[in-house]
RNA sequence: AGAGGGGUGGCCGAGUGGUUUAAGGCGCACGCCUGGAAAGCGUGUUUACGUGUAAGCGUAACGAGGGUUCGAAUCCCUUCCCCUCUGCCA
């Protein structure tokens, strides 16, 4: 969330920002905000002075009795009955207020970069760069469920038998194939610095509501009713929530994270041809990149990651085009968001296998992460997260993509990871 | 899962109702001392909110949340986590 003395302090470029979402009510919700801050400040400096008074007074009377003045002490409990009373109503008035007040920030999203184009939905992305030819396929090509099937490397009605549509069962060259991307990914991620991680796959409450998918998210996610734990949509929340409540010292940054997790995700109300196959799953597999940075590296650090992952769908030689999201498609949390799509030949479309964000200090904010400045102050972090890369959309291209009439080749860059280079 | 013991500052650790303004130690920073360093000595060393130009001042926080009391790290309730033993288990 935005931070409150963010807003008070820039209200103009904090309601530019939202007419650019196109935000309903957003100058009424800023107002609100900015008058709940001051009843906040206002009440709780009244409260402070009841509550010094109090300590005082209670003071008192300790010495009162050690000196056997009993009736001097009575006096001034009485005394303290009354304050104890409005500082009571006090702090009611005041607890009430900070929780209006967090709710009002849970709906105020992040201000977009200049950068972002106006927009009000994926039609308005604007393409920055464009890679690779897309393949001209032979006569007899097939979408990848299809190939999938032929070849049994795939299998979706196991996946059905077992637990449930969108949960697909890898077998033999297929699940070799997922396994060696994973391992190229995260070699590819830990030669560009990237600190290697294996976190849980069930985070609580408290990480939900630190990386901000709960409260608002709560149907997205799977739960485990009886220890409260929610099955995680992206390891963006195990990794980030390691720095909840942190204080990243100077010499830490910068703060480069991968790791490798599964992905549960209910994603309820889609349909035709977006669910088909691999395009959608309920259980996949990620390797995510999370960074850390100082405010004034964010913006060298998203560069970075944008290079990272390019590079990386140039080695596997699919076609790819990165989209800068428009307004009105950006995340809630995100300042700016490059998305990568690959072409998926059989398809003849573009699917989405990264999406990378800088969150600026929106996320920070709720996680309480925060760093010591050259003047020694504390401020809030920058964080930045992207997959390198999501599985299930690169295994679908790179099947339709690299089918012929021997099957299905695999790129050269991962035959070492998978010892054959073609699946028949 | 059962029984028992714990959770205090960056770390160790004292503290069972009232000058706790959380002892003491370690670490860290600065200063003195030194040719230089170590040792020694001195000073300082949490976070959040409020207030103030600032120095500062006020409030809150002893795992978390409630309660008792004029007053709680200390007593009571709930809950989370850790350790030991027993059980179960890849």
């Amino acid at each position: 969330m935005l931070q409150v003395q963010f807003i008070v302090e820039n209200k103009e470029t904090v309601l530019k920002g939202l007419a650019k979402r196109n935000l309903k009510n957003a100058s009424q919700k800023i107002n609100s905000i900015i008058e709940l801050d001051k009843t906040r400040k206002e009440t709780q400096s009244e409260l402070d002075n009841i509550l010094s008074e109090t300590n005082k007074l209670s003071k008192e009377i300790g010495m009162f009795f050690k000196s056997g003045e009993t009736s001097k002490a009575n006096t001034l409990k009485a005394k303290v009955a009354t304050l104890k009373e409005e500082s009571k109503k006090l702090s009611e008035k005041l607890t009430d207020c900070k929780t209006q007040l967090d709710n009002a920030l849970y709906e105020i999203p992040n201000i977009p970069n200049t950068k972002v184009p106006e927009g009000n939905s994926e039609d308005d992305n604007i393409t920055i760069k464009e890679w690779g030819e897309l393949p001209k396929l032979y006569s007899e090509a097939k979408p990848h469920w299809e190939l999938v099937k032929q070849y049994d490397i795939i299998d979706f009605e196991l996946g059905v038998k077992i637990t449930g549509a969108g949960f697909p069962v890898y077998k033999g060259k297929g699940a070799k194939l997922q396994r060696a991307l994973i391992n190229y990914f995260l070699d590819k991620n830990t030669d560009a610095g990237y600190q290697e991680l294996q976190v849980p796959h069930l985070v609580n409450e408290a990480s939900g509501l630190g990386t901000g998918q709960l409260p608002d998210k709560e149907g997205q996610m799977y739960h485990c009713g009886v220890d409260n734990f929610y099955l995680i949509p992206t390891s963006e929340i195990p990794i980030t929530n390691i720095y909840r409540d942190v204080i990243v010292k100077e010499a830490q940054f910068p703060i480069k994270h991968t790791a490798y997790t599964p992905c549960f995700r209910r994603e309820a109300g889609s349909y035709g041809k977006d669910v088909k196959g691999l395009n959608r799953l309920h259980q996949f597999d990620k390797v995510e990149l999370v960074r850390i940075e100082k405010p004034s590296e964010s913006y060298k650090a998203l560069d970075e990651m944008v290079e990272h992952v390019a590079n990386i769908l140039e080695e596997l030689r699919l076609p790819y085009r990165i989209l800068c999201l428009c307004a009105g498609d950006l995340g809630f949390t995100s300042v700016l968001t490059y998305d990568f799509e690959v072409w998926s030949a059989a398809q003849g479309r573009w699917l989405e296998v990264s999406s990378v964000s800088n969150f600026e200090n929106f996320q920070a904010n709720r996680l309480k992460l925060r760093h010591k400045d050259e003047n020694g102050k504390s401020q809030l972090a920058h964080t930045l997260n992207g997959s390198s890369l999501a599985l299930p959309r690169i295994m679908a291209a790179l099947i339709e993509n690299y089918q012929d009439e021997n099957g299905v080749n695999i790129p050269e860059v991962l035959q070492r990871y998978t010892g054959f280079d073609v699946i028949n």
